[in-house]
RNA sequence: GCGGGAAUAGCUCAGUUGGUAGAGCGUCAGCCUUCCAAGCUGAGGGUCGCGAGUUCGAGCCUCGUUUCCCGCUCCA
């Protein structure tokens, strides 16, 4: 794990916020390379889930909402509980817990409860009297629900169907820890999937499988990835149902994904609180009634994460360690490089010139200094799968040389083709 | 929140009983170089996490604080 913070802050994946303040407990910053990478995750996952499907829209809401909206949801409730300290024993107790005024493991004096808030508050309007206390959001998938009426009835969509979101959460974590796996500010990639109550289980099933082949898509190793299945006794007040995608990290099991049936908990207490009918009426069938949620709800952020630790490799060679970073192509910050063999002689230029037309397509990277092995393992190491050479063949036939990442072998091809031949190796598209 | 460890150059680290900060790698410039981190020359880069205290003098000692790591705890 150490190797890949290193290498992320080295590199210019991921920084620690506010680093020359001394650094802000669970915020994280990403940087050049890192903004590159998540932003090709998400854009692959919209592509995946919203663009290529008929039954998905998506949606950005606001971070800021209306308070009411997290009392619907049970937020303000059950996120803000009262803890009290034992002053002997140091252990921590909700207060709800405890019956007696004495620490129930022994019996010394407890602290005055104090209120503990796992939820980011913050005051809208100008001045402190006119102004009104609300939260920023610790979950994106509450403005699905609210917004639900909306949806369905500026777009023609009818159940089922989904609702997808990309968008900051941002919650009070006890003890943000493991790098960005759990941090203060955050980001999630949320569907909300509407259908009919006998359907629950066939699209709960549905769901579990197309997850389950994005991430193996991604590139993620099989046996790296797991199902765990809450049991019963232990589910949220909202969930009939819940299982979870979890990454093996260098430092445990780690959740990247949860897919939840949320039954018809959120629209139907959003209808009471704001006293709106969001039931769902279906013309062919002449009914009206209040769909069941299907939620998959992924960590932009953890997956990041994974993609990062599951992309790292490290091999000897010649008695060199090269190290590797194997991201799909599809997800790799930087296309293709583009290297002069030599600087002289005019190859230089022809393969500024070259890398000029390609920026255009995908991004690239220009690199003319020092030895050319010097510089593919530059590449190596921030996971550039296409490195093109201009070399001295290019003068007399316009060819040039591409290397690959994983085999190191090259393959020669015309310039003019260059931008079809990488274009379409790194493109989300899918058979 | 509790306990333990740590913080010195971009990275990994050294720094003697307290006496005005070093190395390797990387970066940059140049040389060399006809394909996988070779070599040569030079340059830049640190108020030693931050703030107090002790001292003639603190990277080093003391206290506080912030952040990171490990183990607990917590995780609607």
């Amino acid at each position: 794990m150490e190797k890949i913070v290193s290498l992320c802050k080295r590199k210019g994946f991921i920084f620690q916020s506010s680093g020359i303040y001394g650094g802000i407990n669970g915020c994280w910053d990403f940087g050049p390379l890192g903004v590159e990478l998540k932003r090709n995750l998400k854009n692959d996952w919209w592509y995946n889930f919203v663009q290529t499907r008929d039954d998905m829209v998506g949606l950005d809401a606001s971070i800021i909402t209306h308070p009411q909206v997290w009392v619907a949801s049970g937020h303000v409730e059950n996120f803000h509980d009262m803890l009290v300290d034992c002053k002997d024993c140091r252990k921590r107790f909700r207060q709800d817990h405890v019956e007696t005024e004495r620490c129930p493991e022994c019996g010394g004096e407890l602290t005055e409860p104090k209120a503990f808030n796992s939820m980011l508050r913050t005051r809208l309007g100008v001045s402190d009297d006119s102004s009104v206390e609300t939260y920023l959001r610790p979950e994106t998938c509450q403005s699905i629900f609210v917004d639900f009426k909306e949806v369905y009835s500026s777009t023609r969509v009818r159940v089922p169907f989904g609702i997808a979101q990309i968008g900051k959460s941002f919650r009070n974590e006890v003890n943000p820890r493991n790098f960005i796996f759990r941090s203060r500010e955050f980001e999630q990639m949320e569907i909300e999937f509407f259908c009919r109550l006998e359907e629950e289980d066939a699209w709960f099933d549905r769901w579990q499988a197309d997850i389950w082949k994005w991430y193996l898509d991604l590139g993620i190793k099989e046996a790296g990835l797991r199902w765990y299945e809450h049991p019963k006794e232990s589910l949220a007040h909202y969930s009939k149902r819940t299982v979870d995608v979890e990454y093996e990290f260098p430092f445990g099991w780690g959740e990247l994904q949860g897919l939840a049936n949320r039954g018809t908990f959120d629209l139907t207490a959003h209808g009471k609180h704001s006293g709106k009918d969001l039931s769902f009426f279906d013309a062919e069938k002449n009914e009206r009634f209040v769909p069941t949620v299907i939620e998959p709800s992924a960590g932009a952020d953890r997956t990041t994460l994974a993609v990062l630790c599951d992309a790292y490799d490290e091999e000897e060679v010649a008695g060199e360690t090269r190290v590797v970073m194997r991201f799909a192509p599809k997800l790799a910050p930087i296309k293709a490089a583009i290297l002069p063999l030599v600087k002289k002689d005019g190859l230089a230029e022809i393969a500024e010139e070259l890398e000029k037309k390609l920026r255009r397509k995908f991004n690239t990277y220009y690199d003319q200094a020092g030895a050319i092995g010097r510089r593919y393992r530059r590449q190596d190491e921030i996971g550039t799968p296409y490195c093109v050479c201009v070399d001295f063949e290019t003068k007399e036939n316009g060819t040039v040389t591409v290397r690959d990442r994983d085999t190191m072998e090259q393959a020669r091809v015309p310039m003019d083709e260059l931008a079809d031949y990488i274009g379409k190796r790194v493109s989300f598209e899918r058979d």
